[in-house]
DNA sequence: ACTTGACCTAGAGTTAACTAGAGGGCTTAT
DNA sequence: ATAAGCCCTCTAGTTAACTCTAGGTCAAGT
């Protein structure tokens, strides 16, 4: 079977060796093995399931919750309800992230265009002296 | 002229009162006036730029670099380029904030939908058995 | 006059998620 | 057999952004 060093993870995940350390010390990957001397070896499948736990970090859960569902895993089918519930929250989560930053996106947008208006005029009195100068 | 006190932008803008006195202290509120006593006194235009600075924290912003803006901001036309310039940026990274967390979605709508046939079915192994076992 | 409640500053404490350094062990090429 | 390069653990340090406490001021109501 294929397996990689904790190096050649960290390039391929796009994260730090020291990263991957923490997250093994802090139980969200207890399914990686070890050489007889210690060394840690990563099968395709940790490496996957490495990303969804990258995915649900990128989802702003805590490494702590995260453990939760690790745990989950690897208690089998009882805890089926617990992980689709999970990611249900996961997805509303999203979807309000998502839509805060759309709201920020606006606004953004909104700015990027002000200051181009004041950026052509050479100067800011644009936006506020024309509401009550152009009478 | 109508203005605010600490605890009543607090509640306005969904922040603490610590969190406000927290970002004065950091340099991003020079413009709030005071009492003779020292109590803040905050103007409509203020909790204006507090929404900027909300935008710009949910960006992704650090704090320091708000803070730059800010000084920037009283410093008066000579640096339009620059503000202009660190909306454009802060919109490529909300861009690509956007992306991530979109591909963010589609993953964890993969996995709700995985868990709920697995649900259904009362075991996970249907996801794992049936590609060699359905043969 | 005095109590209440909101305000203030300064500074210490908290939390999450790393990040780094010390000290040491395999494995491989010279 | 020894040096290089990667691996390990343990522990301490870092950083951002608050959060809280202590000790004090001030204005309004009773």
């Amino acid at each position: 079977m294929v397996t990689y060093s904790i190096s050649e993870v960290a390039k391929e995940l796009n994260l730090t060796v020291y990263a991957l350390r923490y997250y093994d010390k802090e139980g969200l990957m207890p399914f990686v093995e070890r050489t007889p001397s210690g060394t840690r070896l990563f099968k395709e499948s940790d490496i996957e399931a490495l990303k969804i736990i990258q995915c649900l970090k990128s989802t702003g859960m805590p490494i702590k919750d995260i453990k939760g569902f690790i745990e989950w895993c690897s208690e089998g089918d009882a805890t089926l309800k617990q992980r689709y519930d999970m990611f249900l929250e996961r997805k509303a989560a999203v979807e309000a992230q998502l839509e805060e930053l759309n709201r920020t996106m606006d606004l953004i947008r909104h700015k990027c265009s002000y200051y181009k208006t004041a950026l052509d005029a050479g100067t800011e009195d644009i936006h506020k002296v024309n509401k009550i100068g152009s009478f």
